[in-house]
DNA sequence: AAAATAGTGTCTGTCAGACAGTATATC
DNA sequence: GATATACTGTCTGACAGACACTATTTT
């Protein structure tokens, strides 16, 4: 055992949120909200000044969810959060101090939970307003192979300073033989410490499927209470569409149940409030 | 860095195929189809004796699908598998030689491209006919939290041998504030090595939970030609259920290609042979 | 002809997509 | 009453499930 080398492990984790918007500036219009990421500015070298994802090493005594379970704690103070691995990432040279060896986490809270203050003192934690656009490049199709190139684009926004972001990921699917093989390389990081862009955009792509197939993992990016509509936008945020009303609250519907309180304060007629049907969610 | 330990870092590989039975006893009828698995004798301590799945070290100036695809072609002679990481395995004292970390991978291969001979040699290496079955424990729901208990149970059975190893893994689903998380513990090991157990029924529930979806993963478990209920029989092998045929037809009409051999020497009528519309697997 | 598997046509009910319409709060 | 969002009813077409039927080879 001992004659080989051996890697540093760590958990790092794409905590996501829907950020609510400011008031809006049109008088009875309702705030917009998007989609959130959780990113640390790096204190030290390496990529001193750069952004990062939450994360740290894992002990000994621990496995790796309790190591992301412990670091979202320090982070953002929310210990109930939904909380799974989607990928390990493993590249020789990913890391310049050496062999470190990743386990990502997908991490949904509720901002509201979280203790990452707004415009809290130079700070450096923030939240940033995610965006992921998809480009298909190519299609390289032969006999017994084929090739197919797709360009996701990154794009971060600071919440509070507006700072942007941009990243560029490139996703390579190899078919031999009839079998696939996908492999990811970073076309440009920004201002991203690692290899965190490919990090950030794979933990987006398994939240958008996850929300594609079964949907429910949405509900893990809600308050307790919510409207139908703030769960509509949730679903259109994270798919990247818009959804019929009619249509989505027939599909979610077994999955709500409709209290008697309401919204206040919001310039036009108000929406139920409704919360999570819990039996339902139990398969 | 320095101050923390580091794990050693594994691939273990979850090796499925196709097992085709040996030819009838009754005289036309067709031969029975099994899904197998591929496990390997440990020579050494701990576990001397036990089975294992294939696997090993992963070296610092490689990632990990490049230890798996090394491991895979040492094993079984194989270079172009399906080849998916599933899982991490990271429990603390899941090794008894010290702190070991693995990535599992799925792979899944056609038995006829396998150099592991039937009967070869006192051969370390074996195909393991599998067989595993659910049971739903308990429900348990109080208002904010629910607890799902369900036992796995695996049986697996030496293709040549008939040797027969039994082993029960838990699975354990909490739901804590509407957050979904799951734990699996082992409560019974049988002969296999380390928390194989384990693994080898993440990797099938992986494999099963993919062929629910879309289906197209199990068209690697075929060989390049084959007849249409071969690979119906496959998909029934893997998800557990009788499928009616017009409709698993209908439904597989464009991943499939006719050519124009048959099958032959069946003693009823032969079916057409087809291989895979490769145009239609990307996406 | 019997056995065994190969393969097709079509009815039906469910459900997602689309759209048209009604309801109710604030300003 | 104007604005803005809240909420509902129903038509339609696609498609999965079910079943009855015909076809073709070996023994």
């Amino acid at each position: 055992m001992s004659r080989y080398d051996r890697p540093s492990l760590t958990a790092d984790m794409a905590v996501f949120a829907i950020l609510t918007g400011e008031a809006a500036e049109e008088y009875r219009k309702d705030p917009e909200q998007k989609l959130g990421i959780l990113l640390i500015k790096r204190g030290g070298f390496p990529y001193k000044g750069y952004w990062a994802l939450p994360g740290g090493f894992s002990a000994k005594d621990e496995n790796l969810h309790q190591t992301a379970m412990r670091e979202l704690v320090e982070e953002t103070g929310v210990d109930t959060a939904y909380l799974e691995p989607f990928g390990v990432f493993s590249e020789p040279g990913r890391d310049p101090r050496g062999w470190v060896v990743s386990q990502g986490f997908l991490a949904l809270v509720d901002e509201h939970d979280t203790k990452v203050s707004a415009g809290s003192d130079a700070g450096d934690a923030a939240w940033f307003k995610v965006d992921v656009s998809r480009k298909e490049l190519k299609k390289h199709v032969l006999k017994t192979k084929a090739e197919i190139k797709t360009k996701y684009t990154l794009r971060l926004e600071h919440r509070e300073t507006g700072e942007v972001i941009e990243a560029e990921v490139e996703e390579v699917k190899t078919y031999n033989n009839h079998h696939e093989t996908v492999s990811y390389s970073i076309l440009e990081n920004g201002l991203l410490a690692f290899d965190h862009a490919e990090i950030i955009v794979r933990a987006f792509m398994s939240l958008h499927e996850q929300a594609a197939d079964a949907g429910r993992i949405i509900f893990d990016l809600m308050p307790e209470k919510f409207t139908l509509y703030s769960l509509q936008d949730a679903y259109e945020i994270v798919l990247g569409e818009k959804l019929l009303t009619p249509n989505f609250r027939r599909k979610i519907a077994p999955y709500v149940i409709e209290t008697n309180e309401t919204i206040t304060g919001v310039g036009h007629r108000p929406a139920k409030l409704f919360k999570r049907n819990l039996d339902a969610f139990y398969d």
